[in-house]
Order: C-alpha cells, then structure tokens, then sequence
DNA sequence: AGGGAAATAGACAAACCTGTCTGTATATGG
DNA sequence: CCATATACAGACAGGTTTGTCTATTTCCCT
C-alpha cells in the first residue's frame, strides 16, 4: 500500500516527465494525485524538492529496468551491452514504462530547464547520467575492451544520442543506428 | 542597422536559450530588448510565434556557423566530417557565438519543452536535424561511404550524443568521444 | 472507545503570466 | 513641412503561479 508521499511524487514524476516541470503546476498535481495542499508542504519543503523526489524516484525506476532488460538478455557481456539498445527502443515505442508514453529522457529535459550545472536538479541528472557510466564500466571489462572507461563512456553517449534522436525527431529506430555502431566497438 | 524586429528575435532566442522557453516572460524580453509591447504584438500574434521565429533564427546561426568551420577546416570529405567534432567542442567551451554560453541545444531544449511531437515547436526542432542530417548525406557519399544515407545518420547521432553529454554532465570533452568513434565510421 | 497524528477543503496573499487597449511621441517619405 | 506609419509608456483584464493559513474531518493505535 502506497503512502500520500509515494503517490505525490508517482503522480509528479509522471506529469513533470509528459508535460514539463516548468510547465506543471503544483494545482495539477494535487488534483490529479487527490491529495491536499497542505499534505505537501507537510512532505516538501517546495516545488523544487518535489522534482528532486520525483527525479530521485526516476532514477531507480530507469535503473532498475535498465539492468534488469540487459542482464535477463544474456550472460555474455558482449550481449548484455548490446542489449542496452534493444531495451531502448522497446522505451522509445512506449512499452517500457506502464502508462508512461516516451517523452525523451527525463534527466535531459531537467537539465535543458534548469541550465546552471550548479543547480541541485541539473546535478541530479548529471548524478544519473554518471550511474549509467558507472554500471557499463564492469560490463565493459568483463568483455575484453582494451580501455572499458573510455568504451563505456562511448556506449553512454550512443546512448544519448539514440534518445535525443529518438525524441527530437521522432525516430524509434534511432536504437538500431546507435547498436550497429556498438556492435563494431566492443570486442568479439 | 537592425530593426525592432530583429532586435526582439535576437533578445528572445538569447533569453529563451539561456532560460527556457517557458520560463522566459514576454515582459522580460521586451525589457531587455528596449522594445515595447504593442511592438512586439504588432510584429507576431503570440509568444509561440517569437519563439517559432527565434528558432528560425537559430537554425539558420547555427547552421551557417557550422558549416562554415566544417568548409574551412579541410578540403578533404573525411576531414571535413571529422572537423564538426571539433567544432563542436569550441561550441561547448563556449567560443562559438558570442555573448551566448553553450546551454545544449535549443532545438532540444524546445523539444523537450514541447514534448507533443505535432506541436508546431516541435516540428521545427525535428526539421533543424533533418537539415543537418541532410548536410552531413553528400558529405559522406564524397568520403566513400557504402551507405551515406547510413553514415550521415550515425555521425548525426553521435552528435547529438555529444551534446547531451557535454550539457547534462557538464562535460565538453564528450566531443572527442564523438569523434574518435566517427573516425572508425568513415571510410579512410 | 478515545486521543493524537495526519489529511482534508478552501480561502488567501503576492507575484507573475499573456494579451489588449489608450493616448502620446517620434520619425520618415512625398 | 505635413501626413502617415511606427514605436512608445503604461494601465488593465483575467488568469495562473507558489506557498501559507485556518478550521474541520478522518484514520489509526492502544
């Protein structure tokens, strides 16, 4: 059973992530969650620490669907990275996240509205961003790359440009074009 | 000599890119720009077509200036495709337009703000990347390319990557990452 | 069953938003 | 040099924003 708090910042995340954070109001949010004012203010402190909760929650839940897609896919390291693009594109067609339609990344979006790198949210993201890097290293490794933190990073922003490909142009099959150029980096 | 007109397309997309499109008031335009309301009301029917104009200006900047450092970097087709790597990395240390910090891409940014991909905003973000893609295409055929349909498309992703990552990780050398994977993309 | 914590509805303040309107001033071209 | 177009300042309407406050109700635990 959930708590006011887990549904506030469920119903946050989902309508910062389709319409905007800017773009949210807090009146939206409590409508839709059916919670009142108060019992906000009562959790956070403002809309700012909302969206921080909303994107903390983000990060888990992108994570965990992440590795979990990669790691069910196959053993083999080398498969597992590869992966990371079939799993993209079942995101970018909208079947990833139950009830949430494909909207670009939500950490981009939070760091193109809040520009300043010192601003806690765009640290957010760039927090998130950083654990992504972090959990290709080992697999990189594991699959006899020559350099894994400079591999890993080229698979990270493969990533990146998958999504915003995906996003901006709306191109789904942006994940095949990012995985044909993974394929010819990681070792055989 | 400029017109009022275009002084408020360039204080608008100044504004817009550094602050967001939604977070960026009409009265602060009109104040920065000296111009007055009625000017502006007289010159587009709402915000939504300043900001369609700024990023019609925008495209046009952008486009110019990196097709020009592409030209003036090198003769060759490869060299020149390699050289928008380097151009990009003057771009996110902030060297490539005056008066205007690199703060990702506007046509991401406005995507991502806009997020309905029939919205008007967001068209005008997907045809800007068409238009590189379309640039980069003949580009590849002269560098040899088996599929320069193909290759435009994976150094347009790996640009895209770059920006991303340069933006939300605050991290410019992303364009060298770009680049060391375009050079194993294209033919020698 | 009763006491305390938590959530509720709704009013409110103060600031902001976009877009309209009025009346005045400036500048340019014939 | 005057007529016309353009831009000006500033008020205004009507709506929205975040955050605070009060007074009431609901829920849970012992």
């Amino acid at each position: 059973m959930q708590s006011r708090r887990d549904e506030l910042v469920d119903t946050a995340l989902r309508l910062f992530y389709t319409r905007g954070f800017n773009a949210t109001g807090i009146d939206k949010i409590l409508a839709e969650a059916g919670v009142a004012k108060m019992t906000l203010y009562k959790h956070f402190r403002s809309k700012e620490e909302l969206i921080l909760a909303a994107l903390n929650r983000r990060d888990e839940q992108f994570r965990n669907w992440l590795m979990s897609e990669m790691e069910k896919a196959s053993p083999n390291p080398r498969e597992r990275l590869l992966a990371m693009f079939d799993a993209l594109e079942e995101w970018f067609n909208g079947r990833a996240f139950k009830g949430l339609g494909f909207n670009g990344c939500a950490f981009i979006n939070a760091a193109s509205e809040f520009g300043d790198h010192q601003h806690p949210i765009h640290r957010t993201a760039a927090e998130h961003k950083q654990r992504i890097v972090d959990y290709l290293e080992p697999l990189c490794r594991q699959a006899g790359a020559e350099d894994p933190v400079a591999l890993a990073e080229q698979l990270a922003l493969l990533k990146e440009g998958a999504i915003a490909t995906a996003q901006v142009r709306g191109m789904p099959a942006a994940s095949r074009t990012a995985k044909a150029i993974a394929a010819t980096l990681i070792p055989a």
